[in-house]
DNA sequence: CTTAGGG
DNA sequence: CCCTAAG
């Protein structure tokens, strides 16, 4: 609302005072009286932008911790972070400069629907002004809050030193914008942090963003907060006009996301990850209860202010955990400094896997650690826009709002400097541009697949809604026919390949066996998931095509893509199919790799000290936690002792899985006796099972 | 936070 | 994988 209104005046040639105005509930109400036409931008539409863009934030806020350490505010700076988290949508783009330059681009954009394009050149004078040239057409439907992918070329745009610096007048409005808005909250979240946050200009710390959202809740009751990185519900908000759903939980998710990566020491991880979740178990059922009952400046101001955190228990609780998370952090990092340091703005559920191996190859590097980007799921959110003129000679006008890079993985030395990483960036880019990308078509959310029909014969017509067409980006230029994956099992091993290949262009990506690395590919395994996500976002789909039918059927909507299998676009299905759940982590079978090294490490340790074989064997999987392993390690047992008909996934070597009964049984036996030394039970449950590997390791306990 | 176990 | 009880 309150942006909403800001933008308003803006564009009457007004400005907001930025002095503290009254409580946003108020100014709200009446915003809502002075609502505008339609081509005005909903409240509730920017406020879930401006949710976006927290949530954005809050997720490229690990990276952009560690790439704002030296306080820069370089827009351009971000570079190679900000495609990490550019897994989404469009705002991101914009957000993923926590400056103010970042801030007044996203506001600029989003709060000037009947003059776009004008703020968009201004911001991006130079390239800008080419590229987003496609946009006019849609940008003057005003719905300029719909999603679009994290726009490649204005982050690649930034990336170019000086570009984005962009029009002051914009920043104003917008710095002005944050005080009355969400301002406070910031203050607040600073003074709790102070000292653990360097820059505390930097608005990047997740938690931060985080605890914003239940302050827009509360002033918005029917809104639900959308998940930046969903495509879907994000094309949703706009058309929504009254009902907006806001999925908090990918607040939560995103957060998570962003706390966590700092240090990819596995030590650490354990404690943030518990710390997300329990904030994510705040946000996503606790604060529906907190937040109404708050008002909006009672949420934000004053027990901030005052130091006091006790006023709010969300708050506290978040801060809190925080800023053991912070310690945690810091903790890692030090101990692990001869480690590379690894930042990952995980862009999905799934950037760990990702980085899992090549993780273990930087190890050694001492001097040179490395510091690693990774672009996880930096999907393509593609928009395809219809015209929303009809031409009389059947042309059939699209823009394309944008594209965004489907995965980036790269990879430089700590001591580069940022003008390398950004040409590091720009290149990685070109490649992916270059290189072998593939558009892909979406109508109704299906894929069109055959090229020679007309468009005419596909159903896209000038007359058509083309709200229901969809550009995607598919990496894999080699696929000939988009792979079914979930028709063809075998198929899937090419799409993984293929994938794999593509998503380093720059840097090479070692998979040390971690076959699902790529969410949007995954393994038989996760096949059936894959397919529940692609029914998801179908169904999503087309609730929003039929609302936005019957809404305002000239708005642009942006087409979330549907094909999960070309691009990294697990992330977002995932997402949206629990949007009402609390996330659940992407599937990541054990690699043959891993289960050996779990089986030995268990040889070694048993199986009541998992941590300890974390750290032992996975100290460089961050994603594999204790748990995971122990989990494993059951149904490892399991599946030793089923007939090898019945097992799936990929399949353990034999050998394995008797070392496994053997260190089992070993260690249930030992662990019952009390270590009495019962040479002959070991003996005796190796011979059963004739497993002179599992008997070395055991005897030599 | 870890473990252990059920789901 | 998630969740939880329990230590």
């Amino acid at each position: 609302m309150v942006v909403k209104k800001r933008q308003y005046y803006g564009f009457n040639g007004f400005h907001m005072p930025p002095v503290p105005r009254a409580p946003r509930s108020a100014r709200g109400r009446g915003l809502n009286k002075t609502k505008v036409e339609d081509s005005q931008i909903c409240a509730f539409e920017l406020l879930a932008s401006l949710a976006g863009k927290l949530l954005q934030e809050s997720e490229s806020s690990a990276s952009s911790n560690a790439s704002e350490a030296n306080d820069q505010p370089v827009i351009g700076g971000g570079g190679g972070v900000k495609f990490e988290q550019d897994d989404d949508r469009p705002l991101r783009a914009e957000c993923l400069d926590h400056g103010s330059c970042g801030e007044s681009a996203f506001f600029t954009r989003f709060s000037s629907p009947n003059n776009d394009q004008k703020c968009l050149l201004n911001e991006f004078p130079h390239a800008e002004s080419n590229l987003f040239l496609e946009r006019s057409s849609m940008i003057m439907n005003s719905n300029s809050s719909k999603n679009g992918g994290a726009d490649l070329k204005s982050v690649i745009c930034k990336s170019i030193p000086g570009k984005v610096e962009g029009s002051s007048d914009s920043r104003v409005s917008c710095d002005g914008y944050v005080d009355n808005g969400l301002s406070r909250q910031k203050r607040c979240d600073r003074l709790d942090t102070r000292g653990l946050i360097g820059d505390p200009c930097s608005s990047n710390d997740p938690m931060e963003k985080c605890m914003k959202f239940p302050v827009l809740i509360n002033s918005v009751n029917n809104v639900e907060l959308p998940s930046c990185r969903d495509p879907v519900t994000s094309a949703s908000i706009p058309r929504h006009r009254n009902g907006i759903k806001l999925g908090i939980r990918d607040d939560a998710e995103n957060f998570t996301r962003c706390n966590k990566p700092l240090t990819k020491s596995k030590a650490f991880r354990p404690p943030q990850r518990i710390g997300d979740r329990r904030i994510r178990k705040l946000l996503t059922s606790k604060h529906w209860k907190v937040g109404p009952k708050l008002k909006d400046c009672e949420f934000s101001k004053p027990a901030f202010l005052e130091g006091g955190v006790k006023s709010h228990y969300l708050k506290r609780k978040l801060c809190y955990s925080r800023e053991r998370n912070q310690r945690n952090t810091f903790y890692k990092r030090r101990k692990f400094t001869d480690h590379s340091v690894v930042v990952t703005s995980d862009g999905g559920f799934s950037s760990e896997s990702v980085c899992n191996s090549p993780d273990k190859n930087m190890t050694g590097d001492k001097n040179g650690a490395s510091i690693m980007f990774h672009a996880n799921g930096v999907s393509s959110s593609v928009i395809g826009h219809q015209a929303s003129f009809h031409s009389k000679d059947s042309q059939v006008k699209f823009s394309i709002k944008s594209f965004r890079v489907p995965e980036l993985l790269i990879e430089v030395p700590e001591t580069a400097t940022v003008g390398s990483l950004k040409r590091t960036v720009v290149e990685a880019v070109s490649a992916i541009l270059g290189g072998g990308l593939r558009v892909g078509v979406l109508l109704h959310g299906k894929k069109v697949r055959d090229d020679n029909r007309t468009l005419l014969q596909t159903g896209i017509t000038s007359n058509e809604n083309l709200d229901a067409l969809g550009f995607s980006l598919e990496p894999n230029p080699l696929q000939v026919s988009p792979p079914s994956c979930t028709e063809d099992p075998p198929a899937l091993l090419p799409c993984d390949t293929s994938q794999l290949i593509l998503r380093s262009p720059t840097s090479p990506i070692v998979d040390s066996g971690i076959s699902d690395a790529l969410p949007d590919l995954p393994p038989l395994t996760n096949l059936d998931t894959n397919i529940e996500s692609n029914r998801e976002s179908a169904s999503s789909h087309a609730d929003i095509v039929t609302d936005n039918t019957l809404s305002d059927s000239r708005a642009l909507v942006a087409v979330p893509p549907v094909n999960t299998e070309e691009l990294a676009m697990v992330p977002l299905n995932q997402k949206s199919k629990r949007s009402e759940l609390v996330q659940r982590r992407t599937r990541r079978p054990f690699s043959v790799s891993e289960v050996e090294a779990l089986v030995h490490a268990v040889e070694e340790l048993g199986t009541g000290r998992w941590r300890d074989v974390n750290l032992r064997s996975f100290e460089d999987a961050d994603h594999r936690t204790y748990v995971d392993l122990k989990d494993k390690w059951k149904t490892l047992v399991h599946t030793a002792r089923i007939a090898p008909q019945q097992r799936r996934g990929e399949p353990v070597p034999q050998e394995l899985l008797d070392r496994v009964l053997a260190a089992h049984a070993y260690w249930s036996q030992h662990q019952a006796k009390q270590h009495s030394k019962n040479q002959t039970a070991i003996l005796k449950i190796t011979d059963a099972h004739a497993v002179r590997n599992g008997v070395e390791d055991i005897q030599s306990i």
